[in-house]
DNA sequence: CACGTTAATATCGTACACGATATAAACAAC
DNA sequence: GTTGTTTATATCGTGTACGATATTAACGTG
C-alpha cells in the first residue's frame, strides 16, 4: 500500500447522488444477470427482447422498442446479432412494407427452457421479500413518471 | 393508426423486473441532466468526475475511478476528452510514474461556478422530499451490496 | 542487484444508448 | 394521381461500459 497523494475527503460528493445509487443498483443487477446470462449466449438486453417474444413470438421491432424502451438505433443492430445467433428471424411485414417482424426460430424458442431459471436466480439475489420489491418498482416508477415530466415541460 | 399485428399481451414480461425499473428511473435522471450539463459541455459522467475534482482539484485516475466506480478503459478517454476540452491537465505523478495525476485548469475550476444549480434543479426534478429521497437511497444502497455480494459468492 | 510479482494506466474489441439524419413505404389532401 | 406529411426502420457519429490484454513502474525476496 503507497502513500496516495489524494488528501482527506472533507464531504463525500458523490453522498447527496441518487442518481448514481440507481445506476449504482443498474450495474449491481447487471453482473449478477451476466453469469446466468452468459451460458446462453445472451446479453442483458438482449434477454429483455427475448423474454417479450417468447410469449408472443412474434413482434415488429416498433412494438419490441415501446415495450423495452429502446428505439431501432439501439434495437436494429442488438435483433441482427440475435439473427447472427440464430435465435430470431427478421422480415418485413407483408402488409406494411416499413415495418420489420422479428419472430422465434426453433433455436430461439427453445431457448425459453433454459433461460426458465433466471428469474428465480434474480430474485433469490435480491435477498428482499416480494413485497418489498413490489413497493420499490412502485416508488422507482413514480420517481421516472416525474422526472420525465419534468424533463419534457422543460 | 394502422392495424399493429400485435396480438394483446396476456402478462406483461417487463412487469416483475427491477432491474428494468432502476434502469429507467436512470435513463429518466439522465434526461434531466442532459439539458443541465449540455450548456457546460458536460456528459453526466463527465460532470460526475467534475464533481470529484472541484473540492479536490487534484486526484490520480485511479482514486476517480473507486469514487465513480469506474476503471481506467473507461476513465482514460473520458479523461482525454475533459483535456481537450480545456478543464483538465494529465500529468504522471512524480512519486510513482505508474501514476496519472488529473488537475483542474483554470477553466475546469471556473465550470463550478456555472454548475452551482445543477444539484437544486435536479432535486426539484424529483418532486420527493428530502427524507424520502434518503429513504430511496439507502435501500438502493442495501440492494446494491446484497447484490454485489450474491455475484461474488458465485 | 536480478527477477518474479503486484499495481496503475492504457489499449483493444464488443455491445449498448441515443441524437441526428436518411430512406422508403403508407397515408392525406387536393 | 401528384405532392406533402407522417410512420417504421436503418445508418452514422459520439460516448460510455467493460472484459481481456498490454505496458511500465514499483516492490519483494533471495
Amino acid at each position: 500500500m503507497a502513500n496516495d497523494p489524494t488528501p482527506p475527503t472533507t464531504a463525500d460528493p458523490m453522498a447527496p447522488m441518487l442518481c448514481f445509487d440507481l445506476y449504482a443498483a443498474s450495474q449491481a443487477f447487471t453482473r449478477v444477470y451476466k453469469p446466468l446470462l452468459a451460458p446462453l449466449g445472451l446479453t442483458y438486453p438482449q434477454y429483455l427482447v427475448m423474454l417479450n417474444l417468447w410469449p408472443d413470438s412474434l413482434l415488429s421491432v416498433g412494438e419490441i422498442g415501446r415495450r423495452v424502451s429502446l428505439e431501432s438505433n439501439t434495437l436494429t443492430p442488438l435483433i441482427k446479432r440475435l439473427q447472427e445467433a440464430g435465435l430470431v428471424t427478421r422480415s418485413r411485414d407483408p402488409d406494411d412494407e416499413r415495418r420489420v417482424v422479428v419472430a422465434l426460430t426453433d433455436q430461439g424458442q427453445a431457448l425459453e427452457a433454459q433461460a426458465a431459471h433466471v428469474p428465480g436466480c434474480i430474485l433469490e439475489a435480491t435477498g428482499m421479500p416480494q413485497a418489498e420489491i413490489e413497493a420499490l418498482q412502485r416508488t422507482l416508477r413514480g420517481l421516472t413518471r416525474t422526472m420525465l415530466d419534468a424533463a419534457a415541460s422543460k
